[in-house]
DNA sequence: AATGAATGAGTATTCATTCAT
DNA sequence: AATGAATGAATACTCATTCAT
């Protein structure tokens, strides 16, 4: 029962904050771990039930369909991915200038990612597996992403931009060039080589240089 | 008939070049739109035949299984996403002095799989899709990756490299880097942002800009 | 509900004794008629649950396949068929004098038997029509005749051989005259003819006459 | 091509006598050996079609239907199993003394039938497993043993019974257990336990002596 | 809340048969 | 005569969901 205490700190941003009863745990956890194996289309809500250990009409009783089952463990990762820019303090920190230069920023934005997506893997997995084809999630993530992820960080560029510490691009430009240089990694390190001998703190180290030597002013 | 052209190129890799029935093309293509659209899983042979105009029985005439027909499509997408590197002429290109800087490489590189990617979309999201639940699939990716891409672009990283023209990061690293900036840009163009309205000339050269600096070799 | 006792003693051999639900019994009932009058092969679980009056998934529901529905029947009916040879008390009746003569023996069988067809007929129809098909069906067969029947069966003969009332054909010929002598008229009677007019009784006695005197040891 | 010779034996009963092309031939052998195997229902045109080694439609140009097929089969071994019974010359033979006892009558048609058997032992489970499900061949069956077989029977029984050599059970009777003795041996000898070690000789002594000792006139 | 038997629409696949070549 | 691609109805089996207990 404590192993699921993962589970619970995920779910934590959903607004049904802690009501969550030891089999309702149970069948999250292993949809979870199926729709990761085996992508939502291709797992039975029979499977389901039996490695949760509960009786099939069970689930039903909690999650109306199977849809709304793969919401109840969507929403919650949506939300812890972009966690980071939905707490209050976090534009104060920046601008009260606990991040120095951008590579402060970029360097404390990975190693607050790369905690997460170790520990919520697989739940991240059935997110962007299935993310593709059901409108409803890719709505939420423009949603969200352009409410409280994209300002935030678009003043940060700004702000680093005025100061001469990063080129003159187009600040949608600079902010995917970052987001997809780090989650490039993540992509590459657990999904599509997870069983390479990687040096996560020296790799870590090249691709920030790289950010920020591609990300320099000329002539700065 | 003409309209399937796309498909027979893409096609054309698999070693049963041209024995294509145009009823065969009319169950690809719509296997691929519905692989593409809903997922292998959630999409049923009944759905690709009605879509296809046949029978359902004419698509396991043509393919045993639905597994197959779903090799059927991602195999050829497979070849033709490393298509550039399977070519016999490819090495003696860079060697030749065809390519003098690696960004000349990258250069090339990007506008042929541009092109690719453009044509090919549909197939190519069948493939990344698929690919997290088909081990089978993974396989064939490393082998190619290994045999046909990764000595030689191995080769093209180590001769710049001995040229000063970019970081002694470790091979790999350089290769990755290059690598996921690119598909960062596709995958933000084409399948996270499609919608967006996109400078694609403009983008490119700020994009290669960024790879080229993140690269360059300090000091140099 | 009371008319499928029948069934309900059939299946009292099977281990899992006393746990048929209605449902299931209506599918036992329904596909014993139907691979009867059609074959095993030949009849859909479709037509199945239509007889039954349950929707089709509940068949599977009980048994997993086809075939297990199949050997759900063909088992028990396989252990009926041999069941006075099962009965601990059989051996006895035998030896201590319950039959004086060979034909005692005989008769108590033939009658013991003959009510069994008559019972379960559809049930054994299926029984010797599918075991030319399916090999397990054959090998338990095998082994429940070589464990139970035929040890038995062979100790009577021995005994009464020895007392000369019966000639010294090898013990297994003895049998096979027996058994196909009594089987040749249940065939004739309940499956080849069974629209003739039958005198049982009548017949019955003129076929154990000739049972008798054919294997009457010569000279007693 | 040689090899169907066998084949062609048991046809030339049918009418259509001598028109059998070699793929023909070959169609007849692939059905009679799968229906033997799995039985009619189980068996699927294009298995046939395989093993025959000719094209699907092919089975159709000479076939109309798949039950077609079957009756092909089953229509020529109806008339070679009984076909001593349709010879001319058959009654003749034994009224003219060839045959001076029942006992000798039976020697000739249990050598005959038992030749008949093994060389068309594949055929002949046809017959039998299907007969159960098709009323039509049981049909043809009461009619071509009513008509050719019986009425000749009959007299050779009385004819016996007269001279005192048989007993007075009703002709019936006396041609059911003649006939289910005979077929009672072939059935377990070739079809039950065709695996045993089987001495055909002395079990044929055994079971005729059997067989005219069970039909002796008491007294006689 | 939890169960698990029951459902019937849906699934991938097979089948006997047709027909243009 | 022979082929084999094409068909669409049928097949065994699975599924998400319901509901009485």
């Amino acid at each position: 029962m404590n192993e699921e205490q993962w589970l619970e700190e995920l779910l934590k941003f959903s607004e049904e904050d802690g009501k969550f009863s030891e089999k309702q745990l149970k069948i999250l956890e292993a949809a979870i771990e199926m729709f990761a194996e085996k992508g939502y289309a291709a797992t039975s809500t029979s499977e389901i039930a039996k490695r949760a250990g509960v009786a099939e009409g069970t689930i039903f009783r909690h999650y109306k369909t199977k849809k709304d089952l793969l919401l109840a463990i969507v929403t919650p990762t949506l939300l812890q991915s972009v966690a980071p820019f939905l707490a209050k303090e976090f534009a104060k920190e920046v601008f009260e200038h606990q991040y120095e230069h951008y590579e402060d920023f970029v360097r404390t934005v990975w190693k607050n990612r790369y905690k997460f997506v170790k520990k919520y893997l697989p739940a991240i997995r059935v997110f962007w597996q299935e993310i593709a084809f059901h409108a409803e999630i890719k709505k939420q993530l423009e949603v969200v992403f352009m409410e409280h992820v994209y300002e935030k960080f678009k003043k940060i560029v700004e702000y680093f931009q005025e100061r001469g510490e990063i080129a003159d691009f187009p600040v949608e430009s600079v902010i995917r060039l970052t987001v997809t240089t780090i989650a490039g990694f993540f992509a590459t390190r657990f999904i599509i080589m997870p069983d390479y001998e990687w040096d996560d703190e020296a790799e870590m180290e090249r691709t920030i240089q790289f950010l920020m030597n591609g990300l320099r002013k000329k002539g700065a």
